[in-house]
DNA sequence: ACAATAGTGTCTTTTAGACAGTATTTG
DNA sequence: CAAATACTGTCTAAAAGACACTATTGT
C-alpha cells in the first residue's frame, strides 16, 4: 500500500469584483520562475499551522492590501494534475472572493506588479482587448473559467450579489452586478419584483441616494438582509 | 515568504447507492492507527503520478471491488484542519460517489471489513439505529454531512438521480431515489410530469418490466438520457 | 372480486416574461 | 420642458401543488 510522498500545499484565489460595469479580477505579475513575467491568480502556501481557508484570507488580505477585507470567501475546488508545477508537486486549494469594488493593489512581496483585469478580456478577448490578453501562468485559465461559471451560478439561487455592493446600496446597482456578471440586464421590472419579494434579500432604509448621472429620480437605498438562497431561483436570460 | 513544508494528500470517497429503499453509504473499519477499529469513509493517499480524480478512481475499484464501476464521481471539497491526522499534515481531497445497488464489499488491504450503513442512522440516528451507529474517524462525520447535503441538492437541478438505477429502470424505481435521499417522496403525478417532461432526462424503451410484489400493473422501462440539467428545478417537498 | 401497483387528467395557485406606463430629478 | 433615471402595474404564459381518477396485473 502507499506510503505518502511529499506535497506542497498552496492555495489559489479569483477574486472578483465589479469595476466599471464589469466583472473583474484580481492578477498579479510574477517576478520569479516559474513563469516569471507571467499573470497570474494570487495565492501562495499553505502554513503549517493554518488551514486553506485561513491562508486564503491571508492571501486576501496581503494581495489586496485592505486590512479588514469586508467580502466574501469559498472554497472552489483543488486542481491536482502532477503537473501543473513545473518545480516540484503541488495542489492548489482554490478559492473564489467577492468584494465591493476595491482600490487598485499594491504588489505584494513576489508580486512585481498586481492590477485588475475585465474577466472577459482575459477569458474571450474581441478586438482591441485580445492584443493585451495575456496567457495565465500554470492552470490558473480553467482555474478563472470554473471560478466565473461558480460565481453565475450563485447569483441565481443566492444573495450573493450583495457582496460586491457596498452599504446601502440601490437596487439599480445591485441590478447592475447581475449585468456584469451574465453579461445582459435582467429585466427591470422582473428584477426587482423577485429581490422585493424574497424575504430578507435586502432591507429598505428611508434614505434615497444621489442621482447619479445628470437628471433623474433618486433611487432609494438599501441594506443586505439576512437571506441566503433565493428560491425558487432567478434565471439568466 | 513562504517556504513549502511537506504535506500528505489523501482523498476521501463518500460512496453513496440505494440499498432497501434507503440512501447508504460505504465505511470501512479501520484496521491500523490512528482510530483503529473505527469506521471511516475509505481513502488512501495520491500517488506521485496521479491527480486527485484518478487516485479516487483508483480507490473506488479497489474498496468496491468492482472493476468497471459504472457510477459517477465528483469532486466534493478539500479539508484541511492542520490537526485533522494525529499523524503529521494531511490534507483530503473529498469526493462523492454514486452507484446502483452494489454487491457487498471485499475488505481492502488496509481495512479489517467493510460494508453499507444507512446513512440517516449515522448522522442522525434514532431508536434501535443509536445504539449501532459509530463515531467516524478524522472528520468523516463533517465530510459524509457535506456529501449527503451535495448529493441532495443535485438532485434538484440534475439528472444525477439516474446513476443510482441500473438500465433499464422503471420511473416507480426512479421515483424511490428521491424518495430515500430527500426523506419523502415526491408527488407521483408531479414526478411524472417532470421528468417525462424534461426533454432527454430519461428514454423510454417499448418494453415492461416485472410487478414488483403480490400483483400491479407492469412499469414501462426507460434508459437514461443524455441531459444533465433540470431547468426549472425540482424542489424538496 | 380485491388488493396492489402503474399511470392519466385536471383544477387552482404561483411565478416568470414581456412590456407599457407613471414618478422624480437636473439642466 | 426635455432628457435621464427610478419605479409601478398589468396581461399572458408556464409551471408547480394538490388530488381524483383510470389501467393492468396477481391471488
Amino acid at each position: 500500500m502507499s506510503d505518502h510522498p511529499p506535497f506542497a500545499v498552496a492555495v489559489d484565489l479569483a477574486i472578483f469584483t465589479i469595476r466599471d460595469g464589469a466583472l473583474s479580477v484580481l492578477l498579479v505579475e510574477r517576478g520569479e520562475d516559474p513563469f516569471a513575467g507571467q499573470w497570474a491568480l494570487p495565492g501562495g502556501f499553505v502554513e503549517p499551522d493554518e488551514d486553506a481557508e485561513q491562508a486564503a484570507w491571508r492571501e486576501l488580505h496581503e494581495e489586496t492590501g485592505v486590512e479588514k477585507f469586508a467580502g466574501y470567501l469559498e472554497q472552489l475546488r483543488t486542481y491536482s494534475a502532477p503537473d501543473r508545477d513545473p518545480r516540484m508537486r503541488v495542489v492548489s486549494v482554490a478559492h473564489v472572493a467577492l468584494a465591493p469594488d476595491l482600490p487598485e493593489p499594491t504588489a505584494g512581496t513576489d508580486a512585481s506588479d498586481a492590477r485588475w483585469w475585465v474577466v472577459d478580456d482575459l477569458l474571450s478577448p474581441t478586438g482591441d482587448a485580445a492584443e493585451e490578453a495575456p496567457d495565465l501562468a500554470f492552470d490558473h485559465r480553467q482555474i478563472l473559467l470554473d471560478a466565473r461559471e461558480r460565481v453565475r451560478a450563485k447569483l441565481e439561487y443566492t444573495t450573493l450579489a450583495v457582496e460586491f455592493v457596498n452599504e446601502p446600496f440601490t437596487l439599480p446597482e445591485l441590478r447592475r452586478v447581475y449585468t456584469a456578471v451574465w453579461g445582459k440586464p435582467p429585466d427591470l421590472g422582473n428584477f426587482r419584483r423577485k429581490v422585493l419579494g424574497t424575504e430578507g434579500f435586502v432591507v429598505p432604509t428611508d434614505v434615497h441616494g444621489s442621482p447619479t448621472g445628470a437628471g433623474g429620480r433618486r433611487a432609494l437605498l438599501y441594506r443586505r438582509g439576512s437571506a441566503t438562497v433565493v428560491s425558487p431561483p432567478m434565471v439568466r436570460g
